[in-house]
DNA sequence: CTAATAGTGTCTCTGAGACACTATTTG
DNA sequence: CAAATAGTGTCTCAGAGACACTATTAG
């Protein structure tokens, strides 16, 4: 069932078809807490969503529902399921791609409102489970290489890597092993962080090698 | 855009809908290779696939796509990834979802045809890309599992096992660390194997205590 | 006995975790 | 100086890889 490569134009089937849909689960971090982005529905609070658009591609129409409804602009989304119960939505057969963004708070409208991924049980329809897929591909993402959703600023002391690890994980972090274990995925800038009491924290940047899957298995284990 | 929680069914917006279909990548090991199931196709060899029905489920729909062009039941499907190339497909506007199975060889019908996963070249539309996606899921999963999906039998030796892994892989493990590993997912039955030469391999089942997540770092490193 | 394959003992190396130590700032 | 935070030296433990050794079969 694919692609164009010079051939007869056979009809299509012509059974009725579905709408297809696609709702987004923005992530951020925040007050020591992963949110995620909510907008105000009918039904209560939602993951923004909208209908495909004719020979639109389901990444822009993530990105038209995130303009329309959130006023926000210039996000990346991954595709993480497609939620495809008939009975899901009583407007008719609608199926939605569920995809997932990731995006410092800085780069939140102003305005936009948005709640804990552990109060998802507020949401309308059948969002907490894809807040929940959300975070863990955050997880995961992040467990192979050092923010690669750019969470953090280009410049950043070790302690705020590892608070931002400690968010997204739920878990602490020892510091010293913390340190030696992402410190491959880093290079020092040579300025210091003039922030606070103490000895000021190194600024590191993030380079460009990322960390092999398995690479990071510390991240995945028992203790804090 | 979803779920069904009574409240007034308010009318779909009237867009043209696409066509949904699915395509599925079966995968086999046999002749120490990773296979894929494929059918004829008037473009060629390709992997089977179906428009999806109404009210039918994605999975419902590979389930039927394995059946009539293959004549396969019984087979347990994965979601991977959703095409939406507006121009894949000359005949009209469709998606399709790719959905990935793995099935030991035995299980084929007979007179199913496979290629090897190296030479899906050969396959018509964007079917190449499906296969590498669904390899790599292989390869996740048995990294975190012993044998998720079953491609070897009730009980096999250590040897067989590690036969299967390098063949997924594509490259071979040192059988020392191999035994020492994986053990931990297996249980003796206490039983040997009279099969070849030499002394007699025990025989083994899975236990079903699975891997953790990043427990099998060395699947993932450098030599053989 | 030899050939062949199964399975283990053990050494080295690497990385995680723990803990204490040193280093550099502010007040 | 003390307090506070940054960063390191080093020990222990566990697992991976390497290698050689022992174990059990067929002939």
């Amino acid at each position: 069932m694919s692609k164009n490569p010079g051939s007869p134009s056979k009809p299509l089937t012509d059974y009725p078809r579905p709408s297809v849909a696609v709702d987004v689960a923005v992530l951020t971090v925040i007050d020591e807490t992963v949110k995620v982005l909510v907008v105000d529905h009918p039904r209560g609070r939602a993951l923004p969503g909208t209908f495909l658009h004719p020979g639109e591609r389901l990444a822009d129409a993530a990105r038209r529902a995130l303009h329309d409804k959130a006023g926000f602009d210039s996000v990346e989304f991954h595709q993480m399921a497609m939620l495809d119960d008939p009975e899901r939505d009583d407007r008719g057969w609608v199926l939605s791609m569920a995809h997932n963004a990731v995006v410092p708070f800085e780069r939140f409208p102003t305005g936009a409102q948005s709640v804990a991924v552990a109060d998802t049980g507020i949401l309308a329809f059948d969002h907490a489970e894809i807040v929940t897929l959300a975070v863990d591909d955050l997880r995961r993402r992040y467990s192979t290489a050092v923010d690669p959703s750019g969470l953090i600023g280009d410049e950043f002391t070790i302690l705020e890597l590892r608070r931002l690890y400690e968010v997204i994980y739920g878990r602490r972090f020892p510091k010293d092993t913390f340190r030696r274990h992402l410190s491959h995925g880093l290079e020092a800038t040579g300025e210091l962080s003039r922030e606070g009491v103490g000895r000021p924290a190194e600024l590191y940047r993030k380079t460009h090698t990322p960390l092999l899957p398995g690479a990071a298995p510390f991240l995945w284990n028992r203790s804090g």
